[in-house]
DNA sequence: GTATATAAGTTAAATTTATCACAAAAAAAT
DNA sequence: ATTTTTTTGTGATAAATTTAACTTATATAC
């Protein structure tokens, strides 16, 4: 009860708290508090407590935060107390260097299938994975209950493949492709796009 | 003259739209509404009207916007009616994606220059570009006037990077290591992240 | 030609989000 | 032992953002 209506804007920064907070504890620091956690990433003391008093208290005033303990609660908060299999469907340039990211693994993901439909890649070793026929994405990704996916295809078929993904019961969906897509209600969706980033920024250039 | 005034959360729709128009023109389409493009990205016609109303009136009762004039206009806005030379640091698995990928090119972008400090990666020939010595960064990015930059260094590097990017008169940074970066007032930066974005993803998941 | 439908731009209202300020608790200093 | 400082969690307030409603203009149907 009450998951539901923690503000999305809410949820979104908690990974880049956890991120900052690994990084913390990386550093050899044991506890931090609300204003040093947001000195580092700019963002007000007052909204990270905000933001932390819709999941519970896990700080101790006069002390602040142990990083250990909070680092604990987020991962579990956010469902990454766990490991998330995950497909990578498209394996070009891009899906190359994610295959070969080793980034994943601390953080709840790792990559378990790789997918193309190019017949001279499939077959093929890539990052230790041997490349998959896209055609038999359904009942493979089925069979290994993966729920988490990436596409990097050319987004001309990434919609298509999405719907694929959709259909093998994958959750939630990391598109590269620079296009929106269609997921039914209960399906996540994120994008990642260098040229949307870069676009937001040269409008403050001139 | 009321440039400085329009919300950033404003500012970064804009891209998505000129995107999405661009793809509209791709599949044949002339003009299009608030509703039409708006039902493509799942926002709300009124918001992309406000939107927009923030920069001028583009469009005409009764027909909608002439989506070849929006473009213009958007990009105008953005300041993508010109290519943005890049330089990209950091030659490993991903900063070869980023160098191999050539859908930069029709959106207001190029890469221009490409470093690395890795003395086996120096010289070499990728997509085209020698990579550089990333020694010599301050003086090849000055002398070339480049003003946006991507980081593709490991996390530990990122900060420094950055710094010398700044000190070369880098005025925009795309930053892909997973770590918040500290640049001073008029220098914009953004981040890629793909755990960022999976692990907002699985909170919803159980 | 008139009526109906479409759709922009805008003003006002509603909602959401962020900030402020303070009480309570703990720690540090005197 | 007492005072001062640090810091949390939160209720109240302020600010920002989104949605809805409305006016005006254009286009289409009859
Ligand atoms: N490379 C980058 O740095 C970069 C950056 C940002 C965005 N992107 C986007 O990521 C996507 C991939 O980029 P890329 O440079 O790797 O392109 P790419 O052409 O090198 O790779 C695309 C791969 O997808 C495969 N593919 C195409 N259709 C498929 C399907 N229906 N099922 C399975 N596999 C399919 C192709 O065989 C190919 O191997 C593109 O949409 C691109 O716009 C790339
Ligand atoms: N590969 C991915 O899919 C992926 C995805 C998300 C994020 N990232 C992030 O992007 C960054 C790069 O990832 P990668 O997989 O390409 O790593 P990588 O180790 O393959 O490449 C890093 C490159 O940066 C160079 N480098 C390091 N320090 C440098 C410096 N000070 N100046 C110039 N060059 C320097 C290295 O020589 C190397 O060539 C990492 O921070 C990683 O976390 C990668």
């Amino acid at each position: 009860m009450g998951k539901r209506i923690v503000p999305d804007i809410v949820v979104a920064r908690l990974p880049l708290y956890l991120q900052t907070l690994k990084q913390l504890q990386r550093e050899g620091e044991y506890t931090t508090s609300s204003n040093g956690l947001g000195k580092r990433i700019d963002i007000s003391a007052a909204q990270i407590r905000k933001d932390l008093s819709h999941f519970g208290e896990f700080g101790k005033q006069g002390t602040g935060y142990a990083i250990s303990y909070l680092i604990e609660q987020l991962e579990e908060i956010l469902n990454v107390n766990q490991v998330w299999d995950m497909a990578l469907v498209g394996v070009g340039f891009l899906g190359h260097a994610i295959a070969n990211f080793r980034g994943f693994n601390s953080h709840g993901f790792q990559v378990k299938l790789i997918f193309d439909n190019n017949p001279t890649v499939i077959g093929s070793n890539i990052a230790g994975f041997i490349v998959q026929d896209s055609n038999k994405m359904e009942e493979i990704i089925q069979e290994h209950n993966v729920k988490v996916a990436m596409i990097t295809v050319d987004s001309d078929h990434a919609q298509e493949v999405a719907d694929r993904l959709v259909k093998s019961g994958v959750k939630a969906i990391l598109n590269y492709a620079p296009v929106t897509i269609k997921v039914p209600e209960g399906v996540q969706i994120q994008y990642i796009d260098p040229i949307i980033e870069l676009q937001h920024m040269t409008y403050y250039l001139d």
